[in-house]
RNA sequence: GGACUCAUAGCUCAGUUGGUUAGAGUGCCACAUUGACAUUGUGGAGGUCAGAAGUUCGACUCUUCUUGGGUCCACCA
């Protein structure tokens, strides 16, 4: 016989141990499984990759978020006996990583990566890498995820390389990736072009100019970039300067003397803003570099790669763009051609969002995606996209979201999807920082040599520039699971993989990316399904941050309340996509349900030991012996079916909540109330209890398998043991049940309430007279006599009694009883309790009498719905005739 | 400028093809507590479902508009 559990459950006792024979067992690894023959080798397969997390730091608690959702549908499918794979990772994050790093060497030695050099400075990233990631494991552990850690890969080790290399080989050789001169974001800080989707615009006051430029009245925001303009824009239907003909010129005077300027018409100009006149600056404004292209004009460089005035600028070169601006402006006004200043202009400001330096846009050369460009396809494996036809990447991307090849959850971030996808641009590659993969070319005189390996020969350079992270974590479906035309067993099992689960944040970033570079290089799609989360917030709706000192680290709160309230209070009052509020409070009230169904274990655990029965792991439905045991059965089974259904269509805080109110509200508070009373159950609670650990497994990991352990032993696992099985009953009989102990349970409420609006001492007991026409439930009442009197605390029940003097009536079910109150009742009270209820009784009966005079209604509506509000309006007649009897004779009883 | 999304009890949220006297958790109030449960139990108060119009026999649910939060996209100099 087992020794008594403890009364409070300690999460740091347990944790670390089970997780530890969770590991030495191995079953986080799907072959282990099948060997061990644990899950059968023919069934189905279920994979998820982790969206693997940047080693800049430490992981935050939308991580914990990602790990809590992820580990429940591993968790569950490994129990359902899929063979069940979830693969873990960290990622290099190339910008981000350099980016924190040269932060650190700035603010520890005023150092940049520069004064290092670039294997010096690489090193200390790698270093840092490292760190980040041994910190990184170490919380995903303590989370309790259940990754199969013999599979982990880095998004820049050796293997992932030879991937990207060949990608890039591949994508090049069928003109997919190009290189060419564009304009793009430069961030002179960073001393790198970012991509679009790493620009943030933030709103900011300055002041708008107006020049005087020859005939027309230019606006302009930042005169530092007018040196070169000679060109005047303007729209080709604007009848103000109908006058002025395309390709016209004019002389003027300007910031150093005269020029020739020519005017253009176009389009992109809207004549509602400003003047509808403006000159361009193609070098370094996209809008302009495409009116330029349109129309095939210069372009020339104004500002360099450190944001200085180049030799354009006359007396201003050489000086940085801010400084410039004032002095420039000082110029013209000196020059007279200074018409206004609008103070008050609010002007969109692009940052970089890693690392904050102002984006100067700049025309250079980078490597592209062309994503418009037709490629006949060879390798599909995709319905409705045929080998041997001609498809460009945008295409493929369009077409596999609305074939349903892959599904989005929530649906309405489709809509998202398609925004951005049908808007396509070219993908910018590459990267002048560090950290990260190379560019796989190697130049040699006007040579270029795009190739997995280095060119023989002498004189090759490899490319300086990096790849944007998302190039490698384009391909993270596959790539740890096997290589770039490269057929592994993992790939065939695995992949495409089940689910891609992500914050919807990143929906851009990183799901089209892997869409595009899958379906690319491998002919299929990366995953079946996206579900996306939402954001953890503080407990007032803020993101959380440094500044903020709102940030709820995981590992604080694990050690605090424990992992499994944490991972609660994440998966549980949320809706898919949906931002979630978290706050200590409520991590707090989830520790408390922890400790609850702790207890409810310990007491069940007490309960059986008390009998010669032996505790049972695979336990069959047993026999009902009363009302209870056989409601809390069909209960419990209810209950597997209906989460069992919320799991696999991803809704988990309905399955989490419905869940909880099984195990707290029916089981704890009725059913082991009355397990206490009628006694003997021991097999029903074995039975109970161990269906109740399985379905809480995925979302409790630890106390479940603390639990399971205190029950069966250290040999046995909770973690893989079998899903529970729904049985399919006969409806019409779990009806009955269920309007059964509805009745007995509605009855038990209405004396507590009663007692309770009396005042009467939860010891006393009372008695209850049950009238004459008590027939129909008199058989339920009398069967569950002993549970309805203690649980009601009553003394004696009477059957087809009078009404005693002094006592209170109430209805139920058509039942009109009497609770002897003698001594205690009070007429005042008990004439306004009848009356409160007959103000809600009385509107309920009148708006049903309506609506059943109605004959459009009965007309119309279907007939089991107007069956059921004459049922209704029957019921709630009965109830109020019986309120006013007893209004009338309390009246008669006050009258004496 | 184009979209998306949210608005239900003090707080956090359910409410899935339109038919409920609108629910839960938490907080609050009252009572109880050697009892599996420091972290418990029982009972109670608390909502014109943001506002307006429309469709319908019937709207928290569908449509349109308004108001107020949040987010994404976009080359307004």
């Amino acid at each position: 016989m087992k020794k008594e559990l403890p009364k409070a459950y300690e999460p740091q006792q347990y944790e670390d141990a089970i997780y530890q024979r969770w590991e030495q067992s191995r079953f986080f690894n799907p072959d282990v499984c099948v060997k061990k023959g644990i899950t059968d080798k023919n069934t189905p397969t279920f994979s998820i990759v982790l969206p693997p997390p940047n080693v800049t730091g430490t992981l935050h608690i939308g991580h914990a978020a990602m790990l809590a959702i992820e580990d429940v549908l591993i968790r569950y499918h490994r129990m359902k006996g899929d063979r069940t794979l979830w693969v873990p990772g960290t990622d290099h994050a190339a910008i981000a990583t350099q980016e924190k790093v040269e932060r650190l060497l700035w603010n520890e030695d005023q150092k940049t990566r520069h004064d290092l050099g670039r294997d010096v400075f690489l090193k200390r990233v790698e270093d840092f890498a490292q760190d980040s990631h041994d910190k990184i494991i170490n919380q995903t552990k303590k989370m309790g995820s259940s990754l199969d850690w013999s599979r982990e890969y880095y998004s820049l080790d050796e293997k992932r390389n030879l991937a990207v290399r060949k990608a890039f080989k591949k994508m090049y050789d069928a003109g997919l990736i190009y290189r060419g001169d564009r304009i793009v974001n430069w961030d002179p800080k960073m001393q790198s072009n970012v991509s679009d989707i790493e620009v943030v615009r933030t709103e900011e006051k300055t002041f708008f100019y107006y020049f005087q430029y020859g005939p027309f009245v230019i606006g302009t925001a930042r005169p530092e970039t007018k040196f070169g303009d000679k060109y005047v824009v303007m729209h080709p239907e604007d009848t103000r300067y109908a006058k002025y003909k395309h390709g016209d010129t004019f002389e003027c005077e300007w910031i150093n003397g005269k020029i020739t300027a020519t005017i253009i018409k176009d389009e992109a100009v809207d004549p509602e803003f400003g003047t509808g006149v403006m000159t361009i600056t193609p070098w370094h404004d996209a809008t302009d570099f495409f009116i330029a292209d349109r129309h095939g004009l210069d372009k020339e460089q104004v500002i360099d790669l450190n944001g200085n005035l180049l030799e354009i600028a006359g007396e201003f070169a050489g000086m940085n763009i801010l400084e410039a601006r004032p002095k420039i402006v000082e110029k013209l006004t000196q020059k007279g051609l200074v018409v206004r200043i609008d103070e008050e202009y609010v002007s969109a400001k692009a940052t970089n969002s890693r690392g904050g330096g102002l984006i100067e846009p700049q025309i250079m050369k980078q490597w592209w995606v062309d994503v418009k460009k037709k490629f006949v396809i060879e390798n599909s494996q995709m319905e409705g996209i045929e080998n041997g036809k001609e498809y460009s990447l945008q295409e493929i991307l369009q077409h596999a979201v609305r074939s349903k090849q892959i599904e989005i959850i929530p649906e309405r971030f489709e809509k998202q999807y398609f925004n951005w996808v049908d808007n396509l641009l070219d993908w910018c590659l590459s990267r002048q920082i560090w950290y990260g993969h190379r560019v796989p070319a190697w130049y040699h005189g006007d040579d270029v040599y795009v190739g997995v390996e280095a060119p023989e020969g002498e004189g090759w350079q490899q490319d300086s520039d990096t790849l944007d992270t998302w190039f490698s974590a384009g391909m993270f479906s596959f790539t740890p699971l096997g290589g770039v035309d490269e057929e592994t067993d993992d790939l065939k099992n695995y992949h495409p993989t089940s689910v891609l689960e992500t914050g919807y944040d990143i929906l851009t970033f990183w799901v089209v990316r892997m869409i595009m570079m899958t379906t690319y290089l491998r002919g299929e799609v990366p995953f079946r399904t996206v579900y996306l989360h939402g954001l953890v917030r503080d407990e007032q709706g803020r993101k959380m941050s440094k500044s903020l000192d709102n940030i709820i680290d995981p590992l604080d709160v694990s050690a605090k309340y424990g992992t499994d309230a944490v991972r609660l209070s994440l998966l549980l009052g949320s809706a898919p996509g949906n931002d979630t509020k978290l706050s200590d409070e409520k991590i707090g009230s989830f520790r408390n349900f922890t400790n609850k169904l702790w207890n409810i274990s310990r007491f069940t655990i007490g309960k059986v030991q008390e009998t010669s029965y032996k505790i049972q792991k695979n336990i069959q439905l047993p026999q009902a012996h009363t009302l209870a045991d056989q409601y809390i059965l069909m209960k419990i089974n209810h209950v597997v079916e209906i989460v069992t259904g919320l799991l696999e269509s991803y809704q988990f805080s309905l399955a989490g909540e419905q869940l909880r109110d099984f195990t707290w509200g029916e089981f704890a508070d009725w059913y082991l109330e009355i397990a206490k009373v009628e006694g003997n159950k021991s097999e029903i609670l074995n039975y109970c209890l161990n269906n109740i650990l399985k379905l809480w497994h995925p979302y409790m990991p630890f106390v479940t398998e603390a639990i399971w352990t205190e029950m069966y032993g250290e040999e046995n696992l909770l973690m893989v043991e079998r899903w529970p099985v729904f049985v399919e009953t006969t409806t019409g009989e779990a009806q009955a049940i269920q309007e059964d102990f509805d009745t007995l349970q509605k009855i038990i409420i209405k004396i507590r309430s009663l007692r309770s609006d009396y005042k009467i001492e939860p010891r006393k007991k009372v008695s209850l007279v049950l009238n004459e026409d008590a027939n129909n439930i008199f058989l339920l009442l009398q069967n569950n006599i002993d549970v309805l009197k203690t649980l009601a605390r009553l003394e004696t029940v009477e059957f087809g009694g009078k009404k005693p003097d002094g006592a209170i009536s109430f209805v139920e079910n058509g039942v009109e009883m009497y609770l002897n109150l003698i001594g205690v009742l009070d007429i005042e009270k008990e004439t306004e309790h009848i009356n409160k209820e007959i103000a809600t009784v009385e509107p309920y009966v009148n708006s049903l009498e309506k609506k059943l005079s109605n004959t459009e209604f009965v007309h119309n509506a279907p007939a089991q719905v107007v069956e059921q509000e004459k049922k209704k309006l029957a019921d709630a007649k009965e109830k109020l005739e019986k309120l006013h009897t007893q209004l009338i004779y309390l009246l008669t009883l006050r009258d004496f």
